[in-house]
DNA sequence: GCGATCCAATACCGTTTGGGTATGTCGGGT
DNA sequence: ACCCGACATACCCAAACGGTATTGGATCGC
């Protein structure tokens, strides 16, 4: 798993569309597809129901949409703080 | 920034030193001193001090350390919560 | 019923990324 | 000065990723 593939299942489940999601990603659909069904194999659990109108979450995605937009907001604040700077304990010359 | 560079780089933190930790992740060392070097570089922020003795956190690094625990905890939950069949509520004639 | 249409799935290919082995560079201990 | 133990670099190969072309399947219009 990979946090591209969280990415992708969220934006498909968004999209409800494989198509719309890899042009929303800029990506083409086939690699899309691909990791859709690599997730769901990884985890043993389908995630989606195709449908002829697109991809229709199944509970099981319902669950899983949650967590993982979960992680990549945890990703986000991951980066924010390594980024911020906490600065020294200011002392008498400091900068300032 | 990819989920294998967040768990590598939280072996290595806990570690103190790239071997142990590229040992601990049955992979060899060159590989694991890139793919930190990488994190830091996407970071823009250096995450170690490289002493003779190994690798020492940096504060940025202690922040980041944290946040990519919660990450990986979080990815792992997305899992479980996948997989765990919630069941349909139980009705009269179900397959029980 | 048949073809048009729209969807995801598959086949195949080039490029990129990831990991392995061998070696280099720097600093500390004796 | 030498040796040893750290991380860093060079180079190579295999696996993964994404792209184009095409197929398979279900619905809608006639």
């Amino acid at each position: 798993m990979s946090l591209s593939q969280l990415r992708y299942f969220v934006t498909v489940a968004e999209e409800g569309h494989v198509g719309r999601a890899a042009s929303r990603l800029r990506i083409s659909q086939p690699p899309l597809t691909r990791q859709i069904r690599g997730l769901e194999d990884e985890l043993g659990v389908p995630l989606f129901r195709r449908t002829p109108r697109g991809m229709e979450l199944l509970p099981a995605g319902q669950r899983f949409l949650c967590a993982a937009r979960d992680v990549l907001a945890g990703v986000d604040r991951a980066v924010a703080l390594a980024r911020t700077d906490a600065g020294g304990p200011p002392r008498p010359g400091g900068r300032g």
